[in-house]
DNA sequence: CTGAAAGCGCTAACAT
DNA sequence: ATGTTAGCGCTTTCAG
């Protein structure tokens, strides 16, 4: 069963089809069409149930109505969640999001990309990857509505939505100081991206600061392909290594989740002797005995800025330059 | 920035459009081009970095290489590592998954359906709720692929791939009886889809043919809309008024996480006193003081065989009629 | 072996 | 106030 065409309405409304098109498009009233024309076809689109084909009116318009979002793991509840509050904020404007996982693989974020392309998404939301920028520029060259989030890549200007990550693990670093922590490590993940290092920097500071001395043996670096076994494994050795340690920040919340489990194989116990700080808040670390301390980001207010510059960006026809570049702050939140 | 279009590679190679299409699409050989024109054309196409357009493509085949999978929610991490296994294996036959959550609400259901067919999906994979059986029909008048998992439609005949949720709940119930409890609850959710009723069943037959009786006040079932924080509290009311409650079995993962924090909140101990099993595994389970058991659904098999009928279905024209229903077993894991 | 041309379903300028 | 028509970029039949 073929599906209706806008030709069928029209011949079986006896109008043209483009009375048929004005209508579907609410321009009936522009154009002045007279009341009874409106009225029957909109019955007879209800009665038969025709849907517009959306493939054939955006080779016409050149606009998909679909918007590309590239994040780094679906399967990782930040990102999850930030997914569906845009997603949900994009349908109510009549937007679909298209969504896919990088997995920080600059080849993979390349490939999808040029998917994302060849589909003609009518704007990208990205938590870049380093590599990408040669495909950002072009896409930006395209005239096309380019947002980052999380993070941002250097030497490409465009807009952005991120947190403070260097105040974030500034203060959680701070933090476990003013408990009387001595020997702070830092586990975090050996990738060249900005919200990683900037972390990295506010551990640091902090420490400088409590002229604690830095100190490199108490600084980890997974490497992000790792499986969550080895990652484990890792950490086990890491933690026996160093038995002088009294606290330990995250700088990301599957880190975090590993560390747990290691720490739980060691038998090792939270509290008096070893304090944990997590990155992102997630049941998880409400439900964990003891509960665990993080630096919560605001999901919400991540996914309302990027839905609104991007909007901003489409709507305008990105004239407009304005403030587009958004910095939140995390907060700290103790438990 | 305008892309460039086939008319512009034919023009650079002085050749037509048609020996493009051809080579582009692999027909080169088949339509015996001569080596030179395909390799002249080939290093245009690079050099000016060619992507085709996929709409016109699209318009002109009538198939967009895109999949359709709607989930209950993309941030329950049951149907998020579905999803990204989905992705993985459909990207590598030149597929696209679009996914979207309902929310088991019917009304999005149906809406994101129509939207996935306005887009032209070729094909979709759905995790149904109840109510959405006449649009489902049109589908399958459409001789689109379909493909239900986790749950299926009574009254739709179609591809379908889900895990024995009766024997899930009965092993769990019946390893609650074999260790003794008398006084088993169940936590489930106030929905009236399949997954959900069996697991009720399983859990039933289990205290029968344990010759227990079956006593409702020790069923609690939960708004699927419900926030997680009235859930929790709801939970707590509902423990507090069930002292001599001695096992229960939540028939969701998310049930088992507001479930723990309830019983966190209530100081209550698991244990020698109190057992809980959980659906689905995950790290909260594994992390959690002390480890859940569970009822470990087999996810990658899931998405190896939605796959794999959704596959078979596309490339036989489903001419083919086959095995397309699979039931798989869940695995009781006891911690 | 390669080219011309029709047409997928829709929008919108241009006619009337 | 409504109809005619070109054309979006591509695939594919039919001709040569």
């Amino acid at each position: 069963m073929k599906p209706l065409s806008i030709k069928d309405i029209a011949k079986k409304a006896s109008v043209s089809i483009t009375t048929v098109s004005f209508i579907l498009n609410g321009k009936a009233r522009e154009k002045r069409i007279s009341e009874e024309v409106i009225k029957k076809v909109e019955d007879i689109i209800k009665e038969i149930g025709y849907k517009p084909n959306q493939i054939a009116r955006s080779l016409r318009t050149g606009n998909t109505k679909t918007i590309g979002l590239l994040v780094e793991d679906i399967s990782n509840p930040f990102f999850a969640s930030i997914a569906r509050l845009i997603e949900d904020k994009a349908y109510k404007k009549g937007y679909k999001i298209s969504y896919s996982s990088t997995e920080n693989d600059m080849e993979k974020a390349n490939s999808l990309i040029n998917m994302f392309r060849t589909r003609k998404v009518d704007a990208y939301i990205i938590a870049p990857v380093a590599g990408i920028e040669p495909v950002i520029r072009e896409l930006i060259d395209d005239r096309k509505p380019v947002v980052f989030f999380d993070r941002t890549l250097a030497g490409v200007s465009t807009g952005s939505v991120v947190v403070d990550n260097f105040s974030g693990a500034y203060e959680a670093t701070k933090h476990h100081i003013l408990e009387g922590r001595k020997n702070i490590a830092l586990v975090t993940v050996d990738m060249d991206v900005e919200q990683i290092n900037e972390r990295f920097e506010g551990y640091k500071k902090a420490l400088k600061d409590a002229k604690i001395d830095f100190r490199s043996e108490l600084v980890t670096k997974i490497d992000f392909s790792l499986s969550r076994e080895s990652t484990v494994r890792e950490l086990v050795t890491m933690f026996e290594a160093r038995p002088e340690m009294d606290a330990v920040l995250f700088a990301t919340n599957y880190l975090a989740v590993s560390g747990l489990m290691a720490i739980k194989e060691l038998g090792k116990e939270i509290g008096k002797q070893f304090a944990v700080i997590a990155y992102d808040d997630h049941d998880i670390f409400r439900l964990h005995t003891p509960q665990i301390s993080v630096v919560d980001q605001p999901i919400e207010q991540i996914a309302d800025n990027v839905i609104d510059l991007i909007l901003n960006k489409l709507s305008s026809g990105d004239k407009l330059k304005e403030i587009d570049k958004v910095k939140l702050m995390p907060k700290l939140i103790i438990r």
